[in-house]
DNA sequence: GCCGTTTTCGGCCCGACTGTTTTCAGTCG
C-alpha cells in the first residue's frame, strides 16, 4: 500500500519515479531498472526528511536505491518541475499504454503486446477488442483471458472518481490552516461527506460563521494550491485543487451557524427526513434555522445557534454526524435510543501492525513507543507469513528473532505491552500459511486473504470460514478485500463470515486503512445486529500510520458499533483472557 | 539503475496463482 508521504513535494517526486518504472517497463528496457526507480519512489515515501532538505545539503545519494541518475532526476524535478528522463519515455511511449496498466491483469508485457500487434492504445480500444473476439487472436489469449479483461474494466468503470476520504481530509485540512492564519474566522469546520466520515468524497464544504464574507472569500480563492476557480460570491464560493478535487467555501451569519452545519454535513437523505418530519410540526428547517411556517422571512428562528438547539428543537437527541445517512438515526434520536458509539479515546491498543521484519518501514521499538505515546497499553504486531516473500514473511527463524527484540522492548516499556503476533495469509486452498506449531507461538493471530482473489463465491466463503474455526485465529483482517476506488470486493458471502464470526467467536476487522476501511460501514451494522464482535485495527506500516485508528473507529461509529462490540476497548489483562479462549 | 562486492559486472525480496500451456510467462502482492 502506498504510504503517505512527509512532503508534498516527497510525494510528487516518487509519483514521477513510479511512473518512469512503468514507461521503461512498457517500453521494455530491463525489467531491473523499472524494479528500481519504484524502489526508490518506494524509499522516498518512507523518508523523514523533506527532499529539498536532502538536496540542499547533497545528501540525495544517502538515500537507498538513489544513485547517479535517479538523484540527477530528483534535482531536475524538484528545481524546474520536470525530469529529462520522464519527458523522453513519455515522448517514446504512446500515451494511454500507462491507462491500459490500470486494467487487473495487465501488465506491461500484456499491455506491449496489445499494443504492437492491434495498434490499441486506450480502454475502450481493449475493451471493443475485447467484444469482437480480437484479442483472441493473439498469442496465449483465449476466451477466458479476454473474459476476464472484460470483467476487470467493467469493475474500472464503475469507479467514480470520487477522493478518498485521507486526501479530502489532508486538502480541507490544508485550507482550514490557510483560512486560520489569514482570516481567523471564530468559527469554521469542514461540514460534508468529510465530516461524516464517507468512505469516499465528492466534494469538500467548509463551513464558515462570520459576518463579513468579503476577506474570507478573497483568501479562500487565493489559497496556495487552487488551480482553478469554479465560482466566487458573497456567500458561497468553489475551487478545484489539485487531483479535481472540489472545494466549496460558504459563510454563513454566526446566529445561523447551528442550522447551517446541519445543512451542509447532510446527507441529502437525512436532511429531507428532518425536513418532512418538520413540516409535520408545522415548522421549516432551512440551512438559516428552524422556524414557524410562514415566519421564516422576518421572523426570529426558534433555533438556530447550534446544531443541539435545531434537534432539540425538533424534539430529538443530537444526532453523530457519522449516523446522518437516514438509516434509522432520525427514529431512533426521535425516541432517544441513539446507540452510545465507540469513541477514538475508548481504544486501548492496536492488534494488526507491521514491522520492518515485513513490509513495514518502522523496527519494533519504533512502533512500540509511538503506541504508547498515543496512550494505548498493548500493540500486536502481527508481522506477514511466509507465503507473502514480497514481503519479507516470516520463517520460523525470524519469528524467533524478532520476538528476542519484542521481549527486550517490552522490558523496557513495562507496563506497555508488544504482543507478539502474526498476519496469517489464507491460502488459497484454504491451508493457514504457518501449521498449528508455528500458530502456536503467537499471542494474536489475524487471518487475511491475499491472494487467489477471483475464487468462486462458495470457494472463498469455505476459504475464509475455514480459517475462522481455527482455535488460534483470533480475527480476520479486510474480510472483503476491496482497495476503494482501485479493486472490487472479493465474491464472499459475507453473512455466513459474520454468522460464523459470532459462532466461532472470531474478530472481524474495521480496516483502517483509508483505501480499504473493511468492513465496510454497511457489514458493521449487519455485524451488530447479529451480535459479532469487532476490532479496529491501523493496519499502520509506519508510525504515522498508527492514526489510521481514527478511520477504523469512524467506519465503525457509521455502522453503529458501540464500545462493548470492539475489542480492542479492553484492557490487556481482561483482552488476554479472551485471546486464550478465542475471541 | 543500483548495489556490492566475487572491485567491474552479475544479480536484483520471491512464492502463489492463472491461463495458457505440456513446461512456462505473466501478474500480483
Amino acid at each position: 500500500m502506498p504510504r503517505v508521504s512527509l512532503t508534498h513535494d516527497n510525494e510528487q517526486v516518487a509519483a514521477v519515479l513510479e511512473e518512469i518504472g512503468d514507461l521503461s517497463d512498457l517500453k521494455g528496457e530491463n525489467p531491473f531498472r523499472a524494479v528500481t526507480f519504484r524502489a526508490a519512489a518506494r524509499a522516498i515515501r518512507d523518508l523523514r526528511e523533506p527532499l529539498r532538505v536532502l538536496m540542499e545539503q547533497k545528501r540525495l545519494s544517502e538515500i537507498p536505491k538513489v544513485g547517479p541518475a535517479i538523484a540527477e532526476a530528483i534535482e531536475q524535478l524538484l528545481t524546474t518541475g520536470t525530469a529529462k528522463r520522464h519527458e523522453e519515455l513519455k515522448a517514446q511511449v504512446p500515451p494511454g499504454l500507462l491507462m491500459l496498466l490500470r486494467v487487473p491483469g495487465v501488465g506491461p508485457a500484456t499491455a506491449r503486446t496489445i499494443h504492437k500487434t492491434l495498434g490499441i492504445t486506450t480502454i475502450d480500444e481493449l475493451e471493443a477488442a475485447a467484444k469482437t473476439g480480437r484479442l483472441r487472436t493473439l498469442p496465449k489469449f483465449q476466451a477466458k483471458t479476454e473474459e476476464n479483461i472484460l470483467k476487470a474494466i467493467g469493475s474500472l468503470r464503475q469507479r467514480t472518481g470520487r477522493a478518498l476520504v485521507v486526501d479530502a481530509r489532508a486538502a480541507a485540512a490544508e485550507m482550514v490552516a490557510w483560512l486560520r492564519e489569514r482570516c481567523d474566522p471564530p468559527q469554521m469546520v469542514v461540514a460534508g461527506s468529510v465530516r461524516r466520515w464517507r468512505e469516499t468524497i465528492g466534494d469538500v464544504d467548509i463551513v464558515v460563521a462570520a459576518d463579513a464574507a468579503g476577506p474570507i472569500m478573497e483568501a479562500f480563492v487565493a489559497a496556495p494550491g487552487v488551480e482553478r476557480v469554479i465560482a466566487r460570491g458573497d456567500t458561497r464560493s468553489s475551487v478545484v485543487v489539485e487531483r479535481g478535487l472540489q472545494l466549496d467555501l460558504r459563510v454563513v451569519p454566526p446566529a445561523s451557524y447551528g442550522a447551517a452545519l446541519v445543512y451542509f454535513t447532510g446527507s441529502k437523505a437525512h436532511n429531507v427526513h428532518l425536513r418532512g418530519l418538520a413540516l409535520k410540526k408545522k415548522l421549516l428547517l432551512n440551512e438559516y434555522g428552524l422556524y414557524r411556517v410562514g415566519e421564516e422571512k422576518d421572523g426570529t428562528p426558534i433555533a438556530s445557534r447550534t446544531e443541539e438547539d435545531v434537534y432539540a428543537a425538533l424534539g430529538m437527541d443530537w444526532i453523530a454526524p457519522e449516523l446522518r445517512e437516514d438509516r434509522g438515526e432520525i427514529e431512533a434520536a426521535v425516541a432517544h435510543e441513539l446507540p452510545d458509539l465507540v469513541e477514538l479515546g475508548d481504544i486501548r491498543g492496536d492488534l494488526h501492525a507491521h514491522t520492518s521484519w515485513s513490509d513495514g518501514r518502522d523496527t519494533v521499538a519504533e512502533m512500540a513507543e509511538r503506541a504508547r505515546g498515543k496512550g494505548y497499553e498493548y500493540i500486536a504486531l502481527t508481522d506477514h507469513s511466509v507465503a507473502l516473500g514480497m514481503t519479507k514473511g516470516l520463517t520460523e527463524d525470524r519469528i524467533r528473532a524478532r520476538n528476542v527484540e519484542i521481549e527486550a522492548v517490552n522490558r523496557r516499556l513495562a507496563p506497555f505491552r508488544v504482543l507478539i503476533g502474526s498476519e496469517t495469509d489464507i491460502r488459497a486452498s484454504g491451508k493457514l500459511d504457518y501449521d498449528d506449531r508455528l500458530l502456536g507461538m503467537f499471542e494474536v493471530v489475524t487471518a487475511s486473504v491475499h491472494s487467489s482473489f477471483a475464487q468462486a463465491r462458495d470457494v472463498m466463503t469455505k476459504r475464509i470460514l475455514g480459517a475462522m474455526e481455527h482455535p488460534r485465529v483470533n480475527a480476520i483482517s479486510h474480510p472483503t478485500g476491496r482497495l476503494l476506488e482501485k479493486r472490487d470486493a472479493y465474491e464472499v458471502d459475507l453473512e455466513a463470515v459474520i454468522q460464523a464470526a459470532v459462532r466461532t467467536k472470531t474478530r472481524l476487522e474495521v480496516n483502517g486503512g483509508p483505501e480499504r476501511l473493511d468492513l465496510s460501514d454497511i457489514a458493521v451494522r449487519r455485524a451488530m445486529e447479529v451480535g459479532a464482535m469487532l476490532v479496529c485495527n491501523s493496519d499502520a506500516h509506519a508510525i504515522e500510520e498508527l492514526d489510521q485508528m481514527e478511520y477504523a473507529v469512524a467506519t465503525a461509529r457509521r455502522g453503529w458499533a458501540t464500545k462493548e462490540s470492539v475489542q480492542n476497548t479492553m484492557a490487556l489483562t481482561e483482552l488476554r483472557r479472551h485471546l486464550e479462549g478465542k475471541g
